[in-house]
DNA sequence: TACTACGTTTAGTAATTACTAAACACACAT
DNA sequence: ATGTGTGTTTAGTAATTACTAAACGTAGTA
């Protein structure tokens, strides 16, 4: 009993698929990236179109989706309209690409709310026990997100996620 | 112009809303959370109900997912049939918990499939270009899922992001 | 035993999100 | 200019997810 290449692709990107929906984005996501991953060419849009199954207007916004995260280049041909698009090989430089990208936008903004709270509660000031509770539980989270902040920054400007590394950090964390 | 401190607990709890979705959890759960995070005192489900807007079913699922999670205890007072939730005050144990939690199910299924999508290569060997290139690009995928977990197993046994431990970690990432 | 006060489950609904199909806009070639 | 091959946008649909309302189960009380 002997699978062929494409099954097995196929099985890879449908795992591919579920960690992307685990990750909180949509599984048709995962599948581009699988296939494009997998491919040892730059593909076009329409070659996707082929082997993920979805539509045109999909990938399309999809695919710059990933590309804003960094996880697929797009590349062009000399004399060739079509765009072409291929996989970041090193998830590392991808996964610091998201966290650049998410430093922005969403996430930030609600972390910036805490940060309110926080001066709202110091420019009402009351002073009785609710308040101060209140002040330190706010004060506690902020304090845990600054310390995400910084790790996440300093996980950005690491080079690469070696084994150099990842053993210095184990070592560290003993 | 001076603010209350229940709008600005409400405005706090819309913020933290926001988080929970951001990180793929309905929203529901960090309002829950974050009443429980401003209480003092541990509230009953019909508390949380007054506090929230959401009815007792949606709490009591959602509730029970964020104790699985170790982001709330639950307890019970003697000779009262109510039961009290109260949050966890320390993020860092929350976080442990969570990883923990998602190491089974759901992640580490996916992340099985990469193993098996490698196992499937290998028992189905065909030297060729493209064997070659696909096997290479899945090892790599593998390699990486392993230095992350082991990161995340390393950050489980840790005791507490405390200040030291992040400038020992920072420190290292220079 | 039946009643009460609670948490849970369930069946259905609302809201959100992922996707399709088709119109559109643009660049290039003729 | 006109046509052709692209990627993009849009309007609508399917699928999923979060939530509600109400039935249910259960443990304690009389």
């Amino acid at each position: 009993m002997s699978q062929s290449l494409t099954t097995i692709k196929k099985d890879f990107t449908e795992g591919l698929s579920q960690i992307s929906r685990f990750w909180g984005f949509p599984k048709g996501m995962g599948a581009i990236f699988g296939v494009l991953y997998l491919s040892s060419t730059p593909l076009s849009l329409d070659e996707i179109v082929e082997e993920t199954g979805l539509t045109k207007g999909a990938i399309s916004t999809e695919i710059r989706a990933l590309a804003r995260m960094g996880l697929v280049h797009r590349s062009s041909k000399l004399g060739d309209r079509k765009d072409y698009y291929e996989a970041e090989p090193d998830f590392y430089a991808a996964i610091r690409s998201i966290l650049k990208e998410r430093q922005n936008s969403e996430f930030d903004r609600a972390v910036r709310s805490v940060k309110n709270t926080l001066e709202a509660l110091e420019n009402n000031w009351v002073e009785n026990e609710e308040w101060n509770f209140v002040y330190e539980r706010v004060q506690a989270l902020q304090d845990f997100f600054d310390a995400l902040d910084s790790l996440t920054k300093a996980v950005v400007r690491l080079e690469s996620l070696g084994v150099t590394n990842v053993t210095k950090i184990l070592s560290i964390l003993k």
